[in-house]
DNA sequence: CTAATCAGAATTTGATCATATTTTCATGAC
DNA sequence: GTCATGAAAATATGATCAAATTCTGATTAG
């Protein structure tokens, strides 16, 4: 069967099988790249309806994946069963905010206790595409070089709850990233990375923490800012 | 239809509201207290087809209920589409008494800027069960009742993304609670409630922080001690 | 005469289940 | 010890039922 197959499949690493990825697994991988990277904004609907149209997969694998999505925050149930991309007010950025900070922080000093060379080289590698995504103005690939290298970061820590509270809070905030990034550019956008690196290499977890604090700080309050400033969100829906 | 109708449905007293709770929200409720009061142990599988028997519900609703609670830490995915009550490792329990510490402190600090005379005579009713709990051993009612006093803060508190994070740490320390518990008995553990009380009384954010912090640190610890004695969690499938 | 509101029908969407299709694990034959 | 076979369990689909929103049209107030 398979038909119009608009599912992609994704990544099959450790292949062979065609079917080895579950369906639900593929469905809640999209869902979930779309709201981190922006393509879906924030106040949108998403219905199931709609997903079985766009991936093409049955009813129960899609609702097993906005369960999931709703559980950590990626989603969120509005009243009568409707389900909506989450829009940010300003006590959750703050909360945010606060997230980011320790969890991030202390998954930084985790890592630098455990970072190898070859981590330490495939950060570079990630880096170096932030970078490249920064001055060719693309925000697209900018979100995605730049949550790669904290998720290589969250991996090389080796701290799987830490791990889950990061990602929630990169779900949450994601597609007001998105919002704010599209307005400003890429060119206000914070990039401690280096800094980062050089702390891991002499292996010094505080400093990598602060660092990586210093990033994240900056990256939100950019965020914050918008919020408050209100403009940059005037067209999502409400 | 209907059957046995083990789902017990909650309060239906032949009303009009018959099915107005979905069928996988009482399957994700009732599996939730399962886990959170130690009615599953750590590391006990849990499948489909037993829920089906257990709960007399469909298929779906409880994929449904299964995908949710794994995204929140109270099952997980044992490679080949098993599932299970995760077993806490001493690295694990390291991080969730962190997030307890950080999470929990702050969400005193938010309940104590919002707290009304209402919700202290709330509180310190649930107290005063906990206290009768204790003092009857009952571990099963002591577990209940903590819970809802912890969770009576963060529903003051108002912060839905940290009272995700702090449901989600519950979650995972609850398997191994109830074990450390039906150890010792219910003579050793913490109540610093009074004190969190007093602080609310006074609207003292930080006293209320501490106090909670307090709380909290004197609970994890006592299963992290069991966690490194080893002989609490002999009996628990591994 | 226009516009607003409300009732009821129609359509859309969600919830649940029964069923078919894999996949895995165990058992036993070679 | 390895491979085949069968039972059991999980994945995935589509059908069916129920609920809710939207649409339509008529009645009425301004």
């Amino acid at each position: 069967m398979e038909g119009t197959g608009k599912l992609g499949q994704g990544f099959d690493h450790s292949d062979e099988n065609a079917t080895r990825v579950p369906v639900h697994q593929q469905v809640y991988a999209q869902l979930r790249d779309a709201v981190l990277f922006g393509e879906l904004a924030p106040g949108q609907a998403v219905t199931i309806q709609g997903l079985i149209e766009r991936t093409g997969a049955g009813m129960t694998p899609i609702r097993e994946a906005i369960r999931r999505l709703t559980s950590e925050g990626a989603l969120e149930f509005r009243g009568n069963r409707r389900v909506v991309v989450p829009m940010l007010t300003v006590d959750a950025i703050d909360d945010l905010i606060f997230l980011r900070e320790t969890v991030e922080s202390r998954l930084a000093e985790h890592a630098a206790e455990k970072i190898t060379a070859t981590d330490i080289a495939a950060l570079e590698k990630i880096d170096s595409q932030v970078d490249e995504a920064i001055t060719r103005g693309d925000v697209s690939a900018y979100l995605r070089q730049n949550f790669a290298f904290h998720a290589k970061l969250y991996a090389v820590a080796n701290a799987p709850i830490l791990m889950d509270v990061a990602n929630s809070v990169w779900l949450r905030f994601g597609p007001s990233m998105r919002v704010v990034c599209g307005r400003m550019g890429t060119q206000n956008l914070p990039d401690n990375h280096k800094t980062a690196l050089d702390a891991l290499k002499a292996k010094d977890a505080q400093a990598t923490a602060d660092a990586m604090r210093e990033d994240v700080v900056q990256g939100m309050e950019q965020i914050r800012e918008a919020l408050l400033d209100g403009t940059a969100f005037s067209d999502t829906i409400d």
